[in-house]
This record gives structure tokens, C-alpha cells and sequence, in this order.
DNA sequence: GATTAATATATCGAAATGATATATGAGGGC
DNA sequence: GCCCTCATATATCATTTCGATATATTAATC
């Protein structure tokens, strides 16, 4: 699932330029998708050239004229095979998780801004999700946020909950096998 | 924080080829960092140019040869650097996420199968990390596993019971605002 | 009057992926 | 015995994507 067919799938939504359709990648497809201009406006000149999408020049008073794009029924059947193919696994990269692996290296008081900072930026998304679900919305884009906001909400509860694991003085120890994580009481033992 | 650093990083652990380090990401940075021998090879020569690594050659008796990799203490040294530097936001790609953002293109019982094989290969992975938390671990590892164990519990969870809301046949129908998410029964209604 | 933010398109170097090539040895199937 | 697959080991390369940068207009803020 690369860019272009995200651009051609965002496109089957509404008619967008390239500029609307890097802020639907925000709006609709953010927190488990991104693309930068520097991806999408080259999806969308070969889209164009493929013939997928339609671009038409719209002037505009007040604003920079646009280009908007509108998807063809050969772009529709080409998205509606793409959607058929089966999904590669989530790719994830999060550097907040590689340095607390590397805890021992850090003071703790180091550690704790991060992971305040870390708690503050989820419980800023989850409240953005929050409001979002308040309105109507489609079955899967309701589907997805309620995942997004599962996932912030389990992040937030184990990162208060284990926090003590890396914060600890005693970093030399080694943690042997706790309660058993999420599953239990959700808080990992240190003996 | 690139793949020239995490390969750093990895080498504060031990001294390792470049076969190891790429199972080193698996073994210790999956599931929230992945890194391909195309990014490690290359990374590895930059930073033996730099002279943040050193690098023997080393013949094996029934095994090709090996190119042993070794921290320098200037290595130590960029590698808290780094370190100490803000963490740039995660970045997550999925798949199975943008597919059922588009769920109304697709007919239930794909759907069906989809989830199927998602909640199975997420079950797997939670399977896998329960069994490496049995063991005695440094705390940055169990933390980051714990956390990783936790989302996966937490996915589970939630596409059970929210999976009607894109199986449901009735997908015409836009969902209005149901329960609240997972801060309540974990159930989104669709009216 | 100056700076910042939003709208709008585009390019480019650098980073990373994923596939492929090459080579050796071990183990299993037939 | 022969073939295939898997594990060990290094390396390259086309393609994809990111992130920074450039350019231009209007509105708002300071």
C-alpha cells in the first residue's frame, strides 16, 4: 500500500489538490499513515499519467490557483484491486521506545521529562480523537479512531503503571519475570 | 534517530557482525524498530569511517567469515549524544488500518477473513512476548516489551468488540456518537 | 513595518526498503 | 545420492519516501 494508492483511495472520498489531500492524510488516515508533499505530488503526476485521476486548473481569488484532482472509474476499479491485495504488517518506528531501551545510559530525571512529555502528547491525541467520535462519521473511519484511541489509551495506562521500572535508582538490578504484565494487574514487578 | 545510530546503540551491548546486528534488531528492537541489510551494511562502513566503531575481520570453521564489530569509546560518547536528543514522534504505517478506513468497498465477509488472520497474528505475537518476559531481562528491554505486549492486548481487545461496526451489513448507515471508546465498555454502538 | 501562519505547488539530497546476487554448510525428504 | 530449504554471512541497487527548501499570495498578529 503505497502512497499513490492512498492518494488514489483519498481521492475516491472527495476531489481534492494536492494540498487538501496531504491535510485529508492528517485528518483521515493520521495516526497510522503520513505522507510529505515531497511523496504525494509526484503519486498524483502519475496517477494523472496513468490515467487514474483527472486534474483540472482551478483559479481562485485570494488563495494560489489549485489543481484539483478527481479519480476515474479506471482509478476506482485500480483502487478497488488494490484494497483486494493482501495488507503488509504495520510497520512501526518509535524512537521514545529505542531510548527507553537504552534506560541504564540515562539519568533518571532525564527519563522522567521524557515520559511526562511522552503522557502529555497522548493525552492530547486521545482527547483530539475523542471530540472526533462525538460527531457522525462513517463505519471504518469510526472503526479506525476507536482503534487509534484504544492503543493511546493502553499506552498511556502502561507507560503510568511501569514507569517505576526505568525511573528506578536501582538500574543495575535485573527485573526477573513479574505478574505478567497487561494481563494481570497490569503493572510488571521489579523483586 | 537513524540506523547508523540504533546500530551503534546495539554495539554497546556487544560486539557484533552485521548478521547480528540485523538480528539484534529483531531480537531487541521489534516490534517498534525493523532495519533491512541495505541500511545496516552501509551504516556500519560510515561509522567505521568515523572511527566510532572498529572492525576485525574474523575466518569461522564451517560458517563464512565474518566482519566482527567492535564500539570505540568516541562511539560511546555520540551514541549518549544521540541519545540525549528529543525523540522525534512515532511513525506508524498500517496496512490493515487504511483498508478498513475503505470498508464500505468491501464486501463483509472479506472483512470477515481479514480481521481473522489480523487478531491471529496479533494473539501470536502476544503469545511470543509473554514467554520472553518469563525470563530475567534489563529493565529497558521489559519495559519496552511490557509496552509492546500492552498494545497488542489492547488491539486485540478492541477489534473483537468493534468489529461489527465494519462486518455489520448495514454499512450505509453512519455510526453516531456510541459509548465513548475504550473508557467505557470498550464497545462503540452504531445506532 | 515585521513576522508568523495558512494556502498552494514543486524539487532534491539523503535515508531506507525490499529484492536480488553470491557463497558455504546442515538437515530433511525421496 | 540428490534436491530443497534453512541458517550463516556480506553486499549492491532500483525504487520509495522523507524532510528540508524554494517560491508566491493573503491574512492576521505584534
Amino acid at each position: 500500500m503505497d502512497i499513490r494508492t492512498l492518494c488514489l483511495g483519498l481521492l475516491t472520498l472527495r476531489e481534492s489538490s494536492g494540498y487538501e489531500i496531504k491535510k485529508a492524510f492528517e485528518s483521515e488516515l493520521a495516526p497510522f499513515y503520513e505522507a510529505s508533499f515531497g511523496s504525494i505530488y509526484p503519486a498524483l503526476g502519475r496517477l494523472t499519467e496513468e490515467g487514474l485521476v483527472s486534474r483540472t486548473e482551478q483559479a481562485q481569488e485570494k488563495r494560489p490557483d489549485k489543481k484539483v484532482y478527481r479519480i476515474t472509474s479506471a482509478g476506482r476499479l485500480a483502487f478497488l484491486d488494490a484494497l483486494a491485495e493482501p495488507p503488509s504488517r504495520d510497520r512501526t518506528r518509535s524512537d521514545f521506545l529505542a531510548i527507553l531501551l537504552f534506560a541504564d545510559l540515562l539519568p533518571a530525571r532525564h527519563l522522567a521529562g521524557l515520559i511526562d512529555e511522552r503522557l502529555a502528547a497522548h493525552q492530547s491525541a486521545a482527547r483530539q480523537i475523542k471530540s472526533e467520535l462525538a460527531a457522525t462519521l462513517p463505519a471504518g473511519r469510526r472503526f479506525v479512531l476507536g482503534h487509534a484511541l484504544a492503543l493511546y489509551e493502553a499506552a498511556i495506562a502502561y507507560v503510568e503503571e511501569n514507569r517505576h521500572l526505568v525511573e528506578s535508582e536501582a538500574l543495575l538490578a535485573k527485573a526477573g519475570p513479574g505478574s505478567g504484565s497487561g494481563s494481570g494487574s497490569g503493572r510488571l514487578t521489579a523483586p
